[in-house]
DNA sequence: GGCAGTTCTGTAACCGATTACGAACTAAGA
DNA sequence: TCTTAGTTCGTAATCGGTTACAGAACTGCC
């Protein structure tokens, strides 16, 4: 019996520490209460509602920020019907290209109080699709995304359309949907990277390549023939080797490269890292880059500066990008201006010549 | 005055267009009414309560379904007070370590039908608190972090004890705080990568590594330490180079390496990034590795297997982190059992053995 | 003093989901 | 027939912030 007493003393001992060491949710009716006032002016207040005096509002202010008080976003959403939040769907995170984009997407986010909720697919059709289910649920006001690999349709974005959602798509955009987009110039891209290896010499020039469904990667091959035939070079479909881009797949088509009669003097890649694996295989096989075979990549990656030869590539302004897709997303939710009537914003590339195309030395 | 009545009637059509294309958002109580039960039954229904006949709760879906329901969050939020929403506060985002965690805690936290906000600090301390306080006002249920390269104290995480949201820290730890923590033994590995050099016939070993605040570093630094002592070679502390791990601060690391009299004949690095950095400027000063410098990197980062020679590295199992970093968040949230309890979790990590450091061929 | 006009603040009704409490009903046993 | 237990569902209050509308207080002016 004494046992019983003890173990319950024990529990309620237990239960009063939870209480104290959980501090009281603060609202606006504390503040309230304790200055005098009612809610409403509270909130007006905290607002910056020009509606309140001076003196008043400095006061509740002061108050809030020493009761710790902190703003309720599920009140306020509920009863706005406004989240005040940008959901972002990246295709994968890892590279150099996105984590800027995603700093150009934040700095201007921030600037104009909007939350980001990120997520990636993976590359993953499916993810994405679920992706977007998520942020339709969370009740996003906006969406930036890029497209998966594998994504074959906008399907799973025509429920924002429904409600009246805007979506912003860069990089990886469908070409003939209705979104706004903001992309570069892929096929100029794909033409002067080309073209800088003919001028290099390169009479047989090779394209490793992904998925052609995506813009991207199409219209980069569309400026790789255009540039070949604008030099008098037969195109060649054999030449353009296409599979995914990670590690493995890069592997693959390295082999598929070496397995090429004759063997091409040039290659154009869609992508950095590949790029980076596809040198290391060649290298492994003898093959001298770029005396034998001259390279060129796409991204302007960090991995092109500390592979050997140092990586030709493609700058590829993320971070402006980021900042130009929030741009015209923010400015649209705020009726500034409408961006289905600016349908697409194009952003300036440039090549960066380094050793591994340099046939000719410097 | 026709003109008036033109512009007139064009911006009611409008207006009558944008009603049309944005539908109506459903709630319960639009269920409730077409079913003729009550919201509260919807409500019950929706959640599977057993208290509620297996064939009201299918009609009541399958009308939710029909009508395209959309679950309101925030009503659901302010009522029970729980977001159902994790934080993660990482340091950065582009490293093939940071994404395989990050996979891992997506992995169980779907599972667990919770929710992700992902920030991250760019190895910043004031972009950290900033995360920290924005993820503290959306009232995350649960934090998962990785602390930034100049994060001094955890100052910013106490106001999640004040109300007792639980923290678990994962890799970049506190070693002397009382969250949760989920980390590898640096000690072990800093002691392995050094003992494997010194196997490899190095007797003078430099080590590259980052800010001594973050304990991976300083424990990897002990390793190392004790590996040498253990082989009767002395530490000095002219060998220890200390910088950040971007690609300036790879290169200085670098020209720092190269001024030491007599060189060093094996570097330990703490990170692969940096490594790769390292390596390549010590190619161009026409140093042979492994042959003249054998190189250990740290993280089995993707860039290791591009660069020549591919990098001797430690593997680090981002994914298992992040699935048990956020498997003992959500068991705690969940009551299962107190993760303040059993305070540090170890993972395992192994090293892994290319090219850069094989001084005596294979 | 009376009146209009301005400035400031309060009242109360939302937003949509959840749930304690209790009512209505059915079926079985006394 | 009445009681008891179990099943199924409804009533109404609640979470906290916002804002249309009303009203109070105060100013200046005739």
């Amino acid at each position: 019996m004494h046992n019983f007493f003890f173990k319950l003393s024990l529990y309620l001992w237990a239960n009063f520490l939870q209480k104290v060491k959980t501090e009281k949710e603060i609202t606006i009716y504390d503040i309230a209460r304790q200055i005098g006032v009612s809610p409403a002016t509270v909130s007006r207040a905290l607002n910056d509602s020009p509606s309140i005096s001076i003196a008043t509002r400095k006061k509740i202010k002061a108050l809030a920020e020493k009761l710790g008080y902190r703003h309720n976003t599920f009140a306020s959403s509920l009863r706005l019907q406004k989240t005040h939040t940008i959901g972002v769907i990246l295709h994968e995170l890892n590279s150099q290209f996105i984590t800027s984009v995603l700093a150009g997407i934040e700095k201007i986010a921030t600037e104009a109080k909007y939350n980001l909720i990120i997520v990636h697919s993976a590359e993953n059709a499916v993810t994405e699709s679920t992706n977007a289910r998520n942020l339709f649920h969370k009740r996003v006001d906006g969406v930036v995304a890029s497209l998966s690999f594998d994504t074959e349709d906008l399907s799973h974005f025509k429920q924002f359309q429904s409600k009246n959602i805007p979506v912003v798509f860069f990089d990886r955009v469908f070409e003939n949907s209705d979104g706004a987009k903001v992309i570069i110039n892929n096929y100029q891209a794909g033409y002067d990277a080309t073209t800088h290896l003919i001028q290099q010499g390169c009479k047989r020039i090779a394209h490793i390549t992904s998925s052609l469904k995506r813009n991207v990667y199409s219209e980069r091959k569309r400026g790789y023939r255009q540039a070949l035939e604008d030099n008098k070079i037969k195109f060649d479909e054999k030449l353009v080797i296409i599979d995914g881009l990670k590690e493995e797949d890069a592997i693959r088509s390295a082999k598929r490269f070496l397995a090429l009669k004759p063997l091409p003097d040039g290659i154009f890649i869609t992508n950095d890292f590949c790029a980076a694996v596809v040198m290391q295989a060649l290298k492994d096989s003898g093959i001298r880059i770029p005396q034998d075979v001259a390279v060129v990549g796409f991204n302007n990656d960090s991995i092109g500066k500390v592979v050997s030869p140092k990586l030709t590539t493609i700058n590829y302004p993320g971070f402006e990008m980021g900042q130009v897709a929030a741009r015209t997303l923010i400015n649209h939710l705020k009726g500034l201006w409408d961006m289905n009537l600016t349908n697409t914003v194009i952003i300036k590339s440039e090549l960066i010549v380094r050793e591994s195309s340099l046939k000719n030395g410097k």
